[in-house]
DNA sequence: TTCTGTGAACGGTTTCACAGCC
DNA sequence: GGCTGTGAAACCGTTCACAGAA
C-alpha cells in the first residue's frame, strides 16, 4: 500500500498513492486553477504550497508520487500540473453522482454549483417521499428511490451522495450498493456498513464542531492558568499559515 | 503535543489528547448516546467500537487517555463514559455558533437540527447583502455582518460557521477574527489565513468527491486488469465493517 | 545559482499481544 | 474467564537537509 512501484497496482499510470496524498491533490487542484485564472503559467513549490495552505517540503513529496513533474530550477508547468492532477484523479471526464434526500440539506446540494465546476454532474435526485417525487430541482425532476436501480444503469452513475435523516442512511447505502454505487458521501450522522470494495467518506457537522469545541475548551483553560506556565509565543494549536486540515 | 501527562498543559482534567483521538470522541459520544437510548447501561469495547465503525484496540488506547475509564471484566458505563467525554470535548454548556453567509448552504445549516442536540447553539446569522438582513431563518433574524463585534460580545460567542462564497470567505475570517472568535468551521472551497491561536477547520464538498473519483479510477483500472495479477480477495480499497473517516 | 526530487531521521498512529484487575 | 489498560512493535506521514538537474 506504500510506495513500493512495482507491485500489481502500480506502474507509471496508477502510482499507488498514499492516502494523505490523495486527501491534498484536490486541494493542489484548486490552488492550481486560481493560479492559471491569475496567469501565472509556472509555479514553485514554495509558491503552491502557500496557495494550498501547506509546507513546500510536503508539496514536493507529494507530487514527487506522481513522478517526475516539476523543472529543477525552475518550478512546475500550471497547466501541465493541472492535468497530471486530474489524470490521476480521474477528473478527465465528468462522473455523475446521484443525491439521495432532498430535504433541507439535499436541496441545498442539489443547487450547489461547485460540484459542476470541478468534475462533477448531478444526474439525478432521489427520495423515499411521494409528496417530494416529482419536484423540480435546479432543472432535475426528483425520482422515488425505487427508481434507483434503473437510473444508476442509465446513467452509469457509481457515486452518490446521502442527504437523508440518520435513521434511513443505511438503508438507502444498502439499495445503493445494491444498485452498482461504490462511493458514497454520507451526510447522515451515522456509520455505514458496506461491503468490501465500496468506498464511505462521511462529513458530519455536529462531530467538526466538537472537535473545535475541545480546543475552545483547552484554550480558555490555558488563558486560565498563570501567565508563567504557558509555553512562550504559543496559545492553543499554533496554526501555520493557512488553517488546518480536517482530515486528521 | 503527544502523551506528556507533566507538562504545563496536561494534568488530570486535561489530557493532553493526540489529534486523532480528539477527531474519534465525537463519533463515540454519538454511538453511547444511541446505547443509551437503547437501554444499554454497559458496553464493551468490542461493542462499542462495532457501533462506532472502529476496531477495539483504537477504541480502549483512545479511551485510556482519558484515565481509567471502564471495569476490567465489565466493559464501560454508558452514562459515565458519556460524561467523560462531553467534559474533555468541553460540551458540559451550550456553545454559542454564529453563521456568517445565509445563502443556498447557510439556510440548510441554519435549520439543521443536529446542532442543537448535539451540544451547540446557533446565536446568530449574518450576511453582507442588505437584501437579505432582517429575513427571519428558524426563530432568528438575519443581521448585517457589520453588527458581527457586538453580537459576538452579548453572546459570548467564540465558534463560527462560515458558508459564503469563496472570494468573501477570507475577509469574513478576518472580521470574525477581530470580533473575537477563535474557532472557524470554513464551508467556502477556500484556504483561510488566521493567527495562531485560532483554530480552522474546513468542509469541502467538492474535495470529497474528487477523493472518492480517485477510488472509483483506480477500481475500475483494476478490474480492466487480469484478474490474475489481483491480490486475492481484495478489490480496491478494503473497507472495513463501518467505512472510512474523513478525517485523516 | 535556483529549485526540485529524495534518502534519512523523526514523530505520531495503529496494531499486537498480554499483564493485570474484576 | 472475561475484558480493560498498556508496553512494544509495526506502520505511516512529516520534516529535514542535501544531492543533483536545469
Amino acid at each position: 500500500m506504500s510506495q513500493q512501484r512495482t507491485g500489481p497496482t502500480g506502474g507509471p499510470d496508477f502510482p499507488d498513492l498514499p492516502e494523505a496524498t490523495v486527501a491534498r491533490l484536490p486541494e493542489y487542484l484548486r490552488a492550481l486553477h486560481h493560479l492559471a485564472e491569475d496567469g501565472h503559467d509556472t509555479v514553485s513549490s514554495e509558491g503552491l504550497a502557500a496557495a494550498a495552505g501547506v509546507n513546500s517540503a510536503k508539496l514536493r513529496k507529494d507530487l514527487s508520487h506522481l513522478g517526475r513533474t516539476g523543472t529543477r530550477g525552475v518550478g512546475y508547468d500550471v497547466t501541465l500540473l493541472i492535468d497530471q492532477i486530474e489524470q490521476v484523479l480521474g477528473l478527465t471526464h465528468r462522473r455523475a453522482v446521484a443525491l439521495v434526500g432532498v430535504g433541507n440539506l439535499g436541496h441545498a446540494l442539489a443547487g450547489y454549483a461547485g460540484f459542476g465546476t470541478r468534475g462533477f454532474r448531478i444526474a439525478a435526485l432521489f427520495d423515499a417521499d411521494h409528496g417530494r417525487v416529482g419536484e423540480h430541482i435546479n432543472g432535475l425532476v426528483v425520482r422515488h428511490i425505487d427508481d434507483l436501480p434503473e437510473v444508476v444503469e442509465q446513467e452509469s452513475i457509481s457515486i452518490a451522495v446521502i442527504a437523508t435523516p440518520a435513521h434511513a442512511a443505511q438503508h438507502v447505502a444498502d439499495r445503493l450498493v445494491e444498485a452498482g454505487v461504490t462511493s458514497v458521501l454520507n451526510f447522515a450522522p451515522c456509520v455505514l456498513n458496506v461491503p468490501d470494495g465500496v468506498d464511505v467518506r462521511k462529513v458530519d457537522l455536529a462531530i467538526e464542531l466538537q472537535i473545535l469545541s475541545f480546543h475552545e475548551h483547552r484554550k480558555s483553560a490555558l488563558t486560565a492558568l498563570p501567565a508563567a506556565v504557558q509555553k512562550p509565543g504559543r496559545v492553543g494549536m499554533a496554526n501555520r499559515l493557512g488553517g488546518e486540515a480536517v482530515a486528521t
